[in-house]
DNA sequence: ACACTAACTTACTAATAGGTAAGTTGTCAA
DNA sequence: TTGACAACTTACCTATTAGTAAGTTAGTGT
């Protein structure tokens, strides 16, 4: 992977989290990059190829927030809200999650791209669910018994959540973020 | 307003849903109807305009589910549930919120439409809250006391839900909807 | 010095987008 | 019968899209 290559993933992230993979352009991506838009082709052949590219990091940076937090010497009853705290500090203002925009645009994209999508929506959540499962072992939740249910619902909530924050505010995320801790302090 | 008027916005709901504001064009409204591109302009000059009928549309839909669910004779404990299973209800299969498809567009969209959609946003969590305070009233409850925060996470996590249902499918919105009611019923 | 190659640029195509101006058609009232 | 208006159609415009083919340039190994 060549470094204009990186470049270029890094910069197809930033557009499809503040406009999405449908809306952002060949051209957008040359203009901010001092080349021409056949310059880019010439990367990514077709626009589908740079966005499996993307999946693919996209992919390799949650495997790598998991196991950065597995290895974490902090509570194994906070690593849940730290997991998805960590994921949402990703995500600048006035954006929203890469994974979400994915999904907005997922009945356009090819078909390479959503079967990509559907393994990292899935892998999510099983994640934060394994994470919930270690922190009742340890003692939390106590009364808490369905925890993909609960995955699911801080998931949905969060992405939901990042959404709505690009139209009230931070205040507003900052409200389910409180939820979340009161949610997980129940014991 | 006019009968034309209605069956382009309500296909054009239908588009949203589907595609989102951006991807949709009055190419594809004028092949469904069986009329011209021109013909639509006729109705709706600007694409804008057109934006902005759907959203003040979708205002009296939301003010007409609130209305609803007041006079209906259900537990009061019940209502807020209601509410977003009868909100949930008019989003078709592989679709998602409308509000959460303007919501994702809400960078691109002309500034009418995002003063719209940030009142919508704002109501619907609003009314919610509202009916959440008259739950507790009523004795349901119990444990909460921040209500705001919970309309928050319900509402966030129903949107996010609807997204992810397109992608993971109705199995994986059931498991949100399961841990909405055991969330609820915690008295 | 020479050939090869990576990383481009220039110049193009076909399709689609939103939007407009001018003309057409059917209906209804005076 | 005639005028007026609503609801269109035809024909166009400009901008933008993804994508391609062919040519250029800078560096690298021999």
């Amino acid at each position: 992977m060549t470094k204009k290559k990186k470049q270029i993933i890094l910069l197809t992230m930033k557009f499809i989290k503040e406009k999405g993979f449908l809306a952002f352009s060949y051209d957008d991506l040359a203009k901010e990059l001092g080349i021409t838009k056949a310059g880019i082709h010439y990367h990514f052949e077709k626009k589908g190829d740079l966005g499996v590219a993307v999946c693919t990091y996209l992919e390799e940076t949650l495997e790598q927030t998991y196991s950065d937090i597995k290895q974490e010497t902090i509570k194994t009853t906070d690593k849940p809200l730290v997991f998805l705290s960590k994921r949402a500090a990703q995500v600048d203002r006035h954006a929203v999650c890469p994974i979400s925009a994915l999904q907005a645009d997922y009945n356009d994209l090819p078909g390479t791209m959503q079967e990509k999508v559907r393994q990292i929506s899935q892998r999510e959540v099983r994640i934060l669910t394994e994470l919930l499962e270690d922190a009742k072992q340890d003692g939390g939740l106590k009364a808490m018994d369905d925890l993909e249910g609960l995955a699911a619902l801080l998931i949905t909530s969060a992405k939901g959540g990042l959404q709505y924050q690009r139209v009230l505010g931070d205040a507003f995320f900052s409200k389910v973020w409180t939820a979340f801790n009161k949610l997980l302090k129940c014991d």
